[in-house]
RNA sequence: CGGGGUGUAGCGCAGCUCGGUAGCGCACGUGCUUUGGGAGCAUGGGGUCGCAGGUUCGAAUCCUGUCACCCCGACCA
């Protein structure tokens, strides 16, 4: 092969992302072996390595979740019909993807059973029995399921009939205190994508149009995708006294009344994983953020037929692994090294580590990092710590990457035009009215929808509102979303 | 749910117009030679042509229905 062949090799099997986003995303994930498509309408099949990427999300979030002072818990996937309709504003909202159990074994079912396409009915009802006392507030728990929602069009990692996600749902005594929990798992949220996903977001409030279904108030985490659509990557929820009105959820208050609890619930799902490869992904493949690679570093010993090198290897992983760090060692002797060059760095592994004679004779091991495809050269000799600090380099780098990216394609809008203009490949940031007539003009005009108001609200772009020439209130992102 | 497209070996495809009993490349098995950026030669194995009906002496090919997936919209994490 010459030169020029060469270069294309790498592109062989994924169709560039310039060419079609869409596609590139489809040939990544199912190339680089994270998921399959399932024999059932809209479902997938998670392969290893695509589920130990959500187990490492689940550990670092857990961690998270425990040391913000909430437990976990399990409750059922079905919920009974009159029970999901005791909120109208929820019903409405769900009831169109909502699938239904009619039969049980040969029974049909006096009343349909609901798949959970998310479970504040199913809480509240139970948070209605567990509250007595203002001692049994607040009440925090969560917990790790997978939900359905009967999509018109799915894809893989974004749109799933089912998926998997965690629910945090909790009660309160006050408002203040409501309030203060659905911020602080916001806050969580863009903590942990920015220093485990090395993905920048865009935090803030929801317009009445997108919040939740029941909510009083809806805040989100947005992400910016390559093509510079919006992906949603996280919710949470302030219900107020919503819910716990139509589930009559009641505490006997200090000064003995009977008060109505204040709610909340948050999630995030495996759509993180998309937000990552879409994030991230380049022409090569994957490039995974080193906290949630399955694989942070890969040994590939070459001339592995020669005196030494295998035994080497082999000391090296078990060295690496005995350090902690996530170490493979592909010594299949099958394929050749360039293959394993290519494959390795399609599925994202973000450390390459080759070993072979002329290493081994110098004491040094040649390696090359995912993120900027640099090859340096590190000594054997405390390789494990050198290591761990080339892993943390790489998340940083990833994270800064993204960034510049986001801040690249964030637009500023003062008219219509403008504004039509920066949705085409980025977010628009503009002045806004507050009023419904405006987001539904624009999604028409331009396909674009409201994505979150940030909390800093000083720097409004415009006094009048970008679409109808009103006294403008706040400053709203907008963008094409996923 | 609308508009467009695709289902033939694990993957990518040809064959279908004009019906005659299935082929190519990669991958896979075996052997030898290779091995620092997708190796070579030889030799093997593998498919009720998405599914169900229909037409026919005969269907991958024609007809009807159905399912799934992909792309573009509308709806949603």
């Amino acid at each position: 092969m010459g030169k020029k062949e060469k270069e294309q090799a790498f592109v062989e099997h994924i169709t560039p992302r310039d060419v079609d986003f869409s596609q590139w995303y489809t040939d990544v994930i199912l190339k680089t072996d994270l998921v399959d498509y399932a024999p059932v309408r809209g479902c997938m099949v998670i392969k290893p390595y695509g589920y130990g990427i959500w187990e490492l999300i689940q550990q670092e979030m857990d961690g998270r979740f425990k040391a913000t002072g909430h437990k976990n818990v399990y409750f059922p996937m079905l919920i009974p019909e009159s029970l999901l309709l005791k909120e109208a504003e929820h019903v409405e909202g769900f009831a169109p993807e909502v699938a239904w159990v009619t039969q049980g074994g040969t029974e049909t079912l006096t009343e349909r059973l609901a798949i959970r396409p998310t479970s504040e009915t199913l809480f509240c009802s139970m948070y209605a029995k567990w509250v007595q006392s203002w001692r049994d507030l607040p009440m925090k728990y969560n917990q790790w399921c997978s939900v359905m929602r009967w999509e018109k069009s799915t894809r893989p990692f974004l749109r799933t009939s089912e998926f998997l996600w965690q629910e945090g749902h909790t009660v309160h005594a006050t408002a203040e205190e409501a309030q203060e929990e659905t911020l602080q798992m916001l806050d969580v949220y863009r903590e942990f994508s920015e220093n485990v996903l090395c993905i920048p977001v865009f935090v803030g409030r929801k317009s009445d149009k997108e919040k939740f279904a029941g909510a009083r108030a809806t805040y989100s985490m947005e992400a910016m995708m390559q093509d510079g659509k919006a992906l949603q990557a996280g919710t949470s929820h302030n219900f107020g006294t919503n819910f716990a009105e139509a589930y009559n959820i009641q505490y006997l208050s200090k000064d003995g009344v009977l008060t109505y609890v204040h709610e909340t619930s948050w999630g995030t799902s495996t759509r993180m994983i998309g937000a990552v490869i879409m994030t991230h992904g380049d022409e090569r493949g994957l490039r995974l953020p080193p906290k949630i690679a399955p694989i942070q570093a890969v040994i590939l010993p070459i001339a592995a037929h020669k005196p030494g090198v295998t035994e080497k290897a082999q000391e090296l992983f078990e060295s690496l692994k005995g350090a902690g760090i996530r170490v493979e060692l592909d010594d299949r002797d099958t394929v050749s090294a360039g293959w394993k060059f290519n494959e390795w760095e399609m599925k994202g592994v973000p450390v390459r580590l080759e070993l072979g004679p002329r290493d081994i004779e110098n004491g040094v091991v040649t390696c090359m990092r995912r993120d900027t495809l640099e090859k340096i050269t590190l000594p054997l000799e405390g390789l494990a710590g050198a290591l761990k600090n080339l892993l943390g380099d790489i998340g940083r780098t990833l994270y800064e990457q993204a960034k510049a990216f986001k801040e690249a394609r964030t637009y500023v809008a003062h008219d219509m035009d403008e504004l039509t203009k920066g949705v085409q490949d980025g977010f628009v940031k503009a002045a806004w009215c507050g009023e419904r007539a405006c987001e539904d003009q624009i999604k028409e005009k331009t396909n674009a929808s409201s994505r979150n108001m940030p909390f800093d609200q000083s720097d409004l772009p415009s006094d009048v509102c970008v679409c109808c020439g009103k006294p403008a209130k706040h400053i709203m992102y907008f963008a094409k979303a996923y």
